[in-house]
DNA sequence: TTGCGTGCAAAGGTTTTGCATGGCA
DNA sequence: TGCCATGCAAAACCTTTGCACGCAA
């Protein structure tokens, strides 16, 4: 398992970027993209590594959206407040909503009693369409 | 796009397959290897092309659950009944458990009415412990 | 006969990994 | 100094595509 205590470079670059553009979901093609259109050196396998420790330190949240398509990833501000609740994500335009929601909450406990699995909020989300993008007919 | 009217010895074979093991999620991997065990000759083209063909009619439905993992497909009995089921990752052991519940379809209809969002089914998964990790330390 | 279906191999794309080098502590 | 991080290239992975051949209608 990684440990990434290291202070290099390029993970503060990383975490530039992150702490900048915090709402934008963004994808480690478009990382290195803009790093390197900044006049920064940092390899694709870099990129990677770090966002996955970023992940593992909470730091990130990862998604997948489209078969065939790049992961992309979007900063978390506050892990801790984000562990209680559902997270709705839109596949149209990424829009990522949190719910705070007692019926849900119930959910959780009916899989839990009736379906015997205890399920993790942080790492859950639910994919689909978002209010204003209910009416497309994408995806 | 495909027509796919004509009736090949692979088509029939792949829909003998799916009649046979209806309920059951299956990779295009799985079915290669079933039928290759069975003494038949296939290519994986034909697997993929014919199970994109299946999916145009209404006869499969297409799961792309995780990133780097195979999609899974399966079986459409019929159209009008056809239940809407979720879909439930075990982070410990990897176990996927696939859920059927009406209870589970009403918070589907909950985020529909409430939260304004249409969960698409095909492309989330609730990640968590199942039974026989529950009582595990790990993540 | 016409043209779709098949199968092989190669390409497509994203992500992971092996390994030598370089940099943090 | 010791060990982790980096970066390049290659591999791994699933899926799609090009093309010649074969088979359904």
């Amino acid at each position: 398992m990684h440990k990434s205590n290291y202070k290099t470079k390029q993970r503060e670059m990383i975490l530039n970027h992150i702490a900048k553009y915090q709402e934008a979901h963004f994808t480690a093609d478009d990382l290195l993209f803009h790093l390197k259109e900044n006049g920064h050196t940092i390899g694709k396998s870099t990129i990677y590594r770090q966002l996955e420790n970023f992940i593992t330190e909470g730091k990130l949240r990862k998604y997948h959206l489209e078969e065939g398509m790049p992961a992309c990833f979007q900063y978390v501000e506050n892990t801790a407040k984000c562990t209680e609740h559902f997270h709705l994500k839109c596949t149209i335009c990424g829009r990522l909503i949190h719910v705070v929601c007692q019926e849900l909450d119930g959910m959780a406990d009916h899989i839990r009693t009736h379906h015997k699995f205890q399920v993790n909020h942080k790492k859950t989300v639910l994919y689909g369409k978002c209010e204003d993008c209910m009416d497309t007919n994408l995806k």
